[in-house]
DNA sequence: GCAAAATTACAACGAACGTTTTACATAGTT
DNA sequence: AACTATGTAAAACGTTCGTTGTAATTTTGC
């Protein structure tokens, strides 16, 4: 696809408006600060964009599979040929939450969409969850019946412990701990032979 | 207190805008529909409050204050003279996400606070943080602490358990087995006497 | 060079909102 | 009954916003 004038505002729009969507929110963002991020006038947003939320659902979704596509990468990379698991659990946790430029916008807006949905249509958080986060949750779940076929993890229910994991390390930041807590749990060693387990 | 049409029209408001910002958020919630949902003008609402601001900050921080005492007892009685640990920790993550109409509008405005932070002054984030949030969780840390010390748990760090276990209960709905992996981890038995642990 | 496409700049529109003003009504107290 | 406190209803104010219209300008393609 050539690079024209029209591709190069229609980018630079969606880059801008990722900014802003992550930075203060769906709502907050106002197509005249959109507008003068990218360097356009808000006339052609609206030559480009139906409204403001086809906007929004166009840019979130685009960057959603852009970065699924990087994490299930990620998944792959980390949780193949493990010889050290914990290491690997927390090799990808940081690498999972490493601050990365290119991402930190659709980062922000993710962690916005809980808050926000009552704003847009279902339709588009839906869409979202299908083209992010359950994506990379079943590409996670695949790894851990792998691994768990190999002896490495004891998982009856891989999807549920996917689930929890990316839980986990999405909301607490020490992931030594979060790994060494998800691998060995709390309850001393010997309570192993204890009756009800 | 003496019920005057004063306090009267005081609760209203008070109860109005707790379920108005819990349902729509800050940004959304107009004083027109607390005011509508109170049953008074909202002339009457700025013979009450400053601002939009200031009521949302007492609305917030009142409610806060009186669902941690409720979590704090909850904790107590629950984690107290514990026989089955596994069943205590499943009844308490039960009854903690239970239902309850008088609270459901303090935990919906709670669950919106990390996406709308930005709209208001950050010492109102950090103030709710403190009177609910992190209280609630130093009183699970020092159960936990207990319970280590009754060698029921091993928590090298209750406060970070205490946190972890917090968060896995608010976002993963499925309790029995949320504690399973929090007490047993994911661990296969035979590698506790690997090397490397 | 010319026509078409795209953009800019700006104004305009209608709606929504937080807040204040104003006049009148209601409630409580003495 | 008189006075004070409080509430109501509605208008007004200033601001912001999403969106559209319009004329002029710039860019692109032939």
């Amino acid at each position: 696809m050539a690079v024209t004038r029209r591709n190069e505002k229609y980018d630079a729009i969606v880059r801008a408006a990722r900014a802003v969507f992550g930075r203060v929110g769906y709502l907050t963002a106002s197509i005249d600060l959109i507008a003068s991020e990218a360097g356009v006038s808000t006339r052609t947003i609206y030559n480009h964009f139906d409204n403001k939320e086809h906007l929004f659902a166009e840019v979130l979704l685009a960057s959603s599979r852009q970065v699924a596509e990087v994490h299930e990468a990620m998944i792959e990379r980390r949780l193949t040929n493990v010889t050290d698991l914990p290491a690997a659990l927390v090799a990808l946790a940081e690498e999972w939450n490493r601050p990365q430029p290119e991402f930190d916008d659709h980062f922000a807006m993710s962690r916005r969409m809980g808050a926000e949905r009552a704003h847009f249509p279902e339709k588009i958080y839906q869409a979202w969850r299908e083209a992010g986060p359950w994506r990379v949750q079943r590409a996670l779940a695949e790894r851990f019946e792998e691994l768990r076929d190999q002896g490495l993890l004891d998982v009856p229910d891989a999807g549920f412990a996917a689930h929890l994991f990316s839980v986990m390390i999405a909301e607490v930041r020490d992931y030594p701990k979060v790994v060494h807590a998800f691998l060995y749990g709390y309850l001393p060693r010997s309570c192993f032979e204890c009756p009800g387990r």
